[in-house]
DNA sequence: AAACACCGTTCTCTATTCGTGAACAAACTA
DNA sequence: TAGTTTGTTCACGAATAGAGAACGGTGTTT
C-alpha cells in the first residue's frame, strides 16, 4: 500500500526548498518549512552532505546545495537527445529571425525550457532555462498542452491559475478555447499575454508515435516581431515540420 | 549515534549510479548495483519520481534522471559567486593566451572544474566541466591540495592512486614532493603528465581568510604552449594575484 | 559584563516504517 | 507455445525514523 518512502521524500523536498530561497539556509529555518523536528532535519542534512548533495558553510554553519547536484544536472542534459537534435534547427531559426528561440518540453504537469539561444539585438527579450512553469502560461507550453489527452488537460486546468499580466487568461474556459484554436491552426501567435510588449510564435514537434516531443518558440519585442510576423511564422512552421519528419512523424 | 538516514542514502546512491551508466536503467539492474531488493528499489524509484528526481520511460519501463535535478544543478551554479567573479579574468586569460582556461574548486575529497572557456584554435585540448576527479590528478587540482592541512593531504594520499598516462605519478612520495614544490613556487607547470602531449600552468587564488578559494589553469597542446611558457606563466600569475587581492587576500 | 536568546548539534525512546522475499502479471525470447 | 525476464505488488518482522528535550556555543541585549 505504502509506495512512498517518507524520509526520501523529505530529503527531496528539503533540496527543492533551496530553489526558491537564498543560497544558504539553517536547520531551524528548514525545519519550519518542512514541518519536521530540528533533529530530523539535521539527520537529513548530514546524510545528504555525506553524499555531496548538500554542503555546509564552515563559517556560518548554514547549508547550501552541493556539487553532486551539478553533476547530476549536467547528466540530465547529456541524456536528453532532443536537445542535441534540435540545436542546429534552433540556431538556424536564430540566424533567420534574430530573435530569441527556445525549445520547450513537458515534464509531468510542468513545462521547462531545455534550450535557448538569445537574440543578438541589444534590446531583447529573454527567459530563464531549466526552471519549471505551468503548462498554460506561455505559448510554447500551451502548444504542448493542446495535444495532450483531454483528461490530462482537465487535470491541469482544475488547479487554480496564476496570472502574470493584465492580458493573462482569467478563466479556464478561455484557455480551453485557445487550446482548441491551437489544434486547428497547428501553432500559436500570442501578443502581450504573459509579458507586456512581447510577441511569440510557437509550434509543436511530433515524433514517430504521433506525440508531441517538444515545441519551439520564437519570441521578441512586439514592435520588431509584429512587422515580420508572416516571415517568422513561416520559418517556425517549416522548421517544426522538418524536425517532425526527421523524427519519423507521418502526418 | 546513528546520524545517517539509510533510505535517504540509498536514494542518493541510486541517483549517482546514473552518472556512470547509460541514460536508462531498470529496476533489476539498479537493485544489483545497490545490493538492495527489487521491492526496495521500486519504492525508492516511485518516491524519487513523484518528486521529479527520476523519470520513467513509458515505453521501455526503464528509469532516467528527472528534470528537477537540472533545476537544482543550475541553482548550484547560480549560488556560486566565485564563478561570476572569475569569468572576466578567465576570459581575459583566454584572449591573451588563446588556450583552454579552467576554474577549479575543491569539494570534499574531489576537485571539479566549475567554469571553462575553450581555445579558439581548431586543434585544442578540452576538459569536461562539472565532473569530479581526484585532487592529485591534474595541476589545477594539485594546486588546491598543496595548500590544504597536512592531515587532509595524508588522508587523500592514503587512498590507492589511479594512474592515467605513463607519466602519471606512481608513488605518494612523488606527489608529496610535488606539493612541496608547488608551495615553494606558488604555481605548477606540468607536461605530459595526465594527458600525453599536453602542458598546463596552474596557480591558486586565495581569499581574505588566507585559504585557497579556487585555482586557475591554462592548458594546451605542448607544442603550442612550451614556446610561450614564460608569457603564459606570467599572465596566469598576474591574474591569480589580482584576483586574490580583489578577494581581500593580504599576502 | 552578565543575562538572554538563538543557533546547530546530540541524545533517548517508541511508534512507525523500511527492506526482504515471495508471488504477480505482462512483455520478450526461443 | 513454453520459458525467461521484466516491472510491480504484498505482508510481515526487524530496523529506524522522527519527536522532543537537553547541550554547548555564539552573538546580542540589557
Amino acid at each position: 500500500m505504502d509506495q512512498v518512502l517518507s524520509s526520501v521524500r523529505n530529503g527531496c523536498k528539503l533540496l527543492k526548498i533551496f530553489l526558491d530561497s537564498p543560497k544558504e539556509l539553517g536547520v531551524t529555518e528548514l525545519s519550519k518549512k518542512l514541518q519536521l523536528s530540528k533533529g530530523a532535519v539535521h539527520k537529513l542534512l548530514t546524510t545528504l552532505e555525506s553524499e555531496g548533495f548538500i554542503r555546509q558553510n564552515e563559517k556560518t554553519k548554514q547549508y547550501t546545495l552541493g556539487y553532486t547536484l551539478l553533476e547530476l544536472g549536467t547528466k540530465v542534459l547529456k541524456n536528453h537527445d532532443i536537445v542535441d537534435f534540435s540545436m542546429p534547427y534552433i540556431n538556424r531559426l536564430l540566424s533567420r529571425t534574430s530573435e530569441l528561440v527556445v525549445l520547450c518540453v513537458r515534464d509531468g504537469k510542468d513545462a521547462i525550457y531545455v534550450a535557448k539561444v538569445d537574440s543578438p539585438h541589444p534590446i531583447r527579450f529573454t527567459v530563464e532555462s531549466f526552471r519549471r512553469f505551468p503548462l498554460y502560461s506561455t505559448s510554447a507550453a500551451r502548444v504542448l498542452l493542446a495535444y495532450q489527452p483531454d483528461e490530462f488537460q482537465e487535470e491541469i486546468l482544475a488547479e487554480p491559475l496564476k496570472t502574470y499580466t493584465e492580458h493573462s487568461y482569467t478563466s479556464t474556459e478561455e484557455i480551453k478555447q485557445n487550446l482548441q484554436i491551437i489544434r486547428e491552426h497547428g501553432y500559436e501567435v500570442s501578443s502581450n499575454r504573459r509579458n507586456e510588449g512581447v510577441t511569440g510564435v510557437a509550434a509543436p514537434i511530433f515524433d514517430s508515435s504521433d506525440q508531441v516531443a517538444a515545441s519551439i518558440s520564437v519570441v521578441g519585442p512586439s514592435d520588431r516581431v509584429q512587422p515580420e510576423l508572416d516571415n517568422i511564422l513561416r520559418e517556425v512552421l517549416e522548421t517544426v515540420q522538418e524536425m517532425s519528419v526527421q523524427l519519423g512523424y507521418r502526418p
